[in-house]
DNA sequence: CGTCATGTAAACATAT
DNA sequence: CATATGTTTACATGAC
């Protein structure tokens, strides 16, 4: 039903704009891979598509998404090119106005954090493989993407407007709104609907033209999955010398199984969390101009970048902008974005100011590879409301692992959550009751006291024990994995999972042990990087061993009295610990 | 279906 | 007394 649903969608909208390209052999709907995960659970999608197609669809919304995505981009940067511009009349006619520096900061802030968010999506996909590198290592991604304002031209925009403050007072009536609008038709684009086909033709030239090159029998002189000699599939770094090998290797090692299906699916979320970030980013920034009165309650014209309705861009949307046919969601602007679970309900599930329990600890049965993950998109959680798919204590974990001392104090490992994750900035009465529920009831989390308090340290062997038996990154569990995770915070959660088994990290020291397939042994992160006997005597903190007042949390049945409990983990040698990921670098903190 | 890990809530104790 | 810090219990949920 829901299937033929969808293929009359797809014949009826996907034919419009899809006459340049020979359409390989597998049809896709083009509505479906616009369909958000909202609306299509990929459980669902998977029932309802057949692999091969289900396979296109996923190519072709990532095609849609990157394209959007960049148009948004664009016209986002050209606003606030705009708003400098316009910010700039009204320090003339505002003269003095002292607030004009601040604002003018804040929107400097604000394009810089576009670009940030720009460059933290391309370097995403193409980690991911979806992007295809530069042939200059060094070059940014952002060279994916159409002319924005160059950190030069920001400067010479604020210069401009710093002189430009300084004299005369014009009067207060510059239409700024009309003065965007008109100059900047293009960025006057209705967000394309939830089932409506392709936003506009380029769109769906560019889309055809992606689509078509993920088909390296059309394509054979490149592919996006291939790129400086090897592959390029999230997680996979298999050499490939020509295309044909990779070609061969992609057809045997990433053939439409479980496992593939379920990467994809994956990408797909890592794709959506970015773009949920997005729309937060801009709605501030619309927020921003508001406040300013630099555009008066406008519906937004990119208030929906891509074809998602996220819990993100709908919540604050004004009534009249809404997509018809859908329901207005109660406007909760303090519902957190928890990645959306149960697929199909973002909607309802962010009308809820609390979120009921959520699941997602898959991560820690994937062998929580949480600070490789964090090293990866500690920006990301950073800015954006997502819950990290991390358990509380693996969180504590990394939170104490990550001071020198390898102890915190309760107020200390708060600090680190909200500072880290923007999840954690609100209900502080929920998880700090989770945090000290945990610190409290887990053995691997002993309390120390000192003299002035007490500090929690983590007893790594303790934290190994209570760990499930790895994950050999069977097809199954890793579908299991994923279905899982609720569709919300795979994100991080599979990248870090994917990061054992040889992820490509972009921004952290090469890998040791880099295999190209299948995952190693689970590791968890960060425990190499101290061994408390380490140099680093320099603690600020007592580092006088634990010593003082240990309290040992019992134990039902004590196989083993436990010697090592307190000795800094470390020569647990029955564990294999891999260890390596971790950045030493522990992970610069936020101001 | 039972068990386990986890998240959430809450009662309670103790220290500051 | 209020608050912070811990501890513990209860319950719900999802994975296995």
């Amino acid at each position: 039903m829901a299937r033929q649903l969808l293929l009359q969608q797809a014949t009826g909208l996907s034919s419009p704009n899809n006459t340049e390209n020979k359409q390989p052999s597998v049809q896709v709907p083009v509505s479906v891979a616009m369909m958000s995960p909202q609306m299509i659970t990929p459980q669902q999608m998977q029932q309802i598509l057949s692999p091969a197609q289900l396979q296109a669809v996923l190519q072709q919304q990532q095609a849609i998404m990157l394209q959007q995505l960049q148009e948004y981009y664009k016209k986002q940067q050209e606003q606030l090119h705009l708003q400098l511009l316009s910010q700039q009349h009204i320090g003339k006619q505002q003269s003095k106005e002292s607030s004009l520096g601040n604002k003018q900061l804040a929107f400097q802030q604000q394009l810089i954090q576009m670009q940030q968010l720009q460059q933290q999506h391309l370097l995403n996909l193409q980690r991911q493989g979806l992007v295809g590198l530069q042939s200059g290592q060094g070059t940014l991604p952002i060279q994916n993407l159409p002319p924005a304002v160059s950190p030069s031209d920001l400067q010479q925009l604020l210069k401009e407007m710093s002189n430009s403050q300084e004299d005369s007072n014009k009067p207060d009536t510059v239409d700024l709104t009309t003065s965007i609008t008109t100059s900047f038709p293009s960025a006057k684009v209705s967000p394309p609907s939830m089932l409506s086909s392709l936003p506009n033709g380029q769109n769906a030239m560019q889309i055809s033209r992606r689509e078509s090159s993920s088909h390296y029998d059309i394509c054979p002189s490149s592919h996006p999955l291939y790129g400086h000699g090897e592959c390029r599939w999230p997680g996979c770094e298999a050499l490939c010398e020509d295309m044909g090998q990779f070609v061969k290797h992609l057809n045997t090692e990433h053939a439409l199984d479980d496992r593939s299906t379920a990467q994809c699916r994956v990408q797909m979320q890592v794709v959506q969390q970015l773009e949920i970030q997005l729309a937060k980013e801009s709605e501030r920034l619309q927020a921003m101009m508001t406040h300013l009165h630099m555009r008066p309650s406008e519906p937004k014209p990119f208030s929906q970048p891509l074809n998602l309705v996220s819990s993100a861009s709908i919540t604050k949307m004004s009534p009249d902008t809404f997509p018809d046919g859908l329901p207005q969601p109660p406007t909760s602007a303090t519902a957190p974005i928890t990645p959306l679970r149960q697929g199909a309900s973002v909607i309802s599930s962010s009308s809820l100011p609390s979120p009921g329990p959520v699941r997602r600890r898959i991560v820690d049965k994937f062998c929580t590879p949480i600070s490789s993950e964090l090293a990866q998109n500690h920006e990301f959680y950073k800015n954006a409301e997502v819950r990290p798919p991390f358990t509380y204590a693996s969180l504590i974990r990394q939170a104490i692992l990550d001071t020198p001392d390898r102890q915190l104090t309760l107020n200390e490992i708060y600090n680190w959550f909200t500072r880290m994750f923007a999840y954690f900035r609100r209900n502080t009465a929920t998880w700090k009751n989770a945090v000290r529920h945990n610190l409290s009831l887990h053995k691997c989390f002993v309390r120390v006291e000192n003299v002035k308090g007490a500090v929690w340290t983590v007893d790594e062997l303790e934290y190994q024990k209570r760990r499930p038996p790895k994950m050999t990154g069977s097809p199954t569990l890793v579908k299991n994995m994923i279905s899982g995770l609720g569709y919300g915070a795979l994100n991080a959660s599979y990248q870090a999972a994917l990061a054992e088994s040889s992820f490509p990290l972009l921004n952290s020291p090469p890998l040791l042990h880099s295999s190209g397939s299948g995952i190693q042994g689970c590791h968890d992160d960060v425990t190499s990087t101290g061994e408390p006997g380490n140099s680093n005597g320099s603690s600020p903190r007592l580092s006088p061993q634990y010593s003082q007042s240990i309290h040992v949390k019992e134990e039902p049945a004590e196989e083993d009295t436990r010697p090592a409990s307190l000795t800094p983990t470390n020569e647990n040698t029955n564990l294999p610990e891999d260890r390596d990921l971790e950045p030493e670098t522990p992970m610069e903190d936020l101001p």
